[in-house]
DNA sequence: TGTAAATTGGTACGGTTGTTCTTATTAGTG
DNA sequence: CACTAATAAGAACAACCGTACCAATTTACA
């Protein structure tokens, strides 16, 4: 993708930000004002490059139609990165990272975790999971990390089934593994991701 | 949600797949003539009792700015959930983690991680970090988690600063911290988000 | 340092667009 | 059937808005 001037970049992330949070595209004049200009022209250059960069496109002559290309609207992955020794380095080309684009289903559901009892799952109190509703009960498998249901408690928790008992075991050597009937337990979700943020929303 | 006539429901039908499909809404007179009427004013008219009934909403004297409500895109938070013991269960009211609505800025960037070094600080191999530029690598506090780059090569390390020397340190006790002057080390971008897949794209 | 590209301000034109008003017709409801 | 709400057509207005043109300035880059 063709590099973009600081002009075109300033530009850029306000209108992807601004349409992201109004759902619609701005108008020339508004955005003029955002960037601080006396004249629309100058947002209508920006605009002319970003398209001609492929970064937007607009309905020529219609009001507030302007498209952020690049359908991905997530961020760019670089390559890989190193966290054992220092021998990877940033790629040029690029994979992407869209968070729109996972393949949630309709019924997956999300919670956010309290307690630390799965750390060494490296699940930590605040994140959020992603639970995926569990079909048939009993074709969840051994280790799988679920939301076990147990009178109305909800718990985050290795599963394991084995002659008829259900042993919840929390991925912390604080706490106990805790054992029950099988019919005391529903699974209503397993683990399909986990999203932490850092000074994000 | 009150229902719909079905004059305002073929409008609001035709309205939900124009925008989903163009990411923008369109225009009174494309309405009308989508409708197959002869004058804007019988648009304006559903377009009113679609607003009223809570259905969507625009910005008043502003073009093309409808907006569909009540749409939820993204998994819906069912609550908090114990990973400590059992105490918390399913609320029904609904907080909601939309992936789309991450307030990522244009400059951010992913990153796949390989390795294991930065396991204590719940950050696995094959993870993928979500990093943001450095404005200013002096004001980046020390702990921060930060993808580092020495001759080229990039790590994923906590930052440490201290009397003009960097020290890259591993969240993982099989590996020793890393010292360097200052000037070697350029810092691409701190950790912002982790999100880590299981069994998903 | 010199040249092209990009940016900016100013102004103006004309189509687009939301909105309003009036009047007439149709649909919904008891 | 009677009454109200919704729908429709037509016309018109004023603000909104994309676009174009010109000249001046700044920035990028070799």
């Amino acid at each position: 993708m063709e590099p973009l001037t600081q002009a075109q970049q300033e530009l850029y992330d306000w209108l992807v930000t601004y349409i992201r949070e109004n759902r619609h595209s701005p108008s020339i004049r508004q955005m003029m004002r955002e960037m601080k200009l006396k004249s629309p022209a100058p947002v209508h250059s920006r605009l002319e490059h970003l398209r001609k960069k492929g970064y937007i496109d607009w309905n020529e002559g219609q009001a507030r139609t302007i498209r952020i290309l690049q359908e991905t609207q997530g961020v760019p992955i670089f390559g890989a990165i190193a966290a054992g020794s220092m021998v990877e380095a940033f790629t040029d080309s690029v994979e992407h990272f869209d968070p729109n684009a996972i393949n949630f289903k309709g019924s997956d559901f999300a919670l956010r975790v309290r307690g630390d009892s799965m750390i060494e799952a490296l699940i930590d109190d605040g994140d959020i999971v992603i639970m995926r509703k569990v079909q048939d009960p009993k074709r969840v498998r051994n280790g799988t990390i679920v939301a076990a249901r147990v009178e109305s408690n909800t718990t985050l928790k290795y599963y394991h089934f084995d002659a008829g008992k259900v042993v919840l075991k929390p991925a912390n050597p604080r706490f106990e593994p805790m054992e029950y009937p099988a019919e005391e337990v529903s699974n209503d979700g397993e683990l399909i991701g986990v999203w932490r943020s850092r000074g994000l929303g």
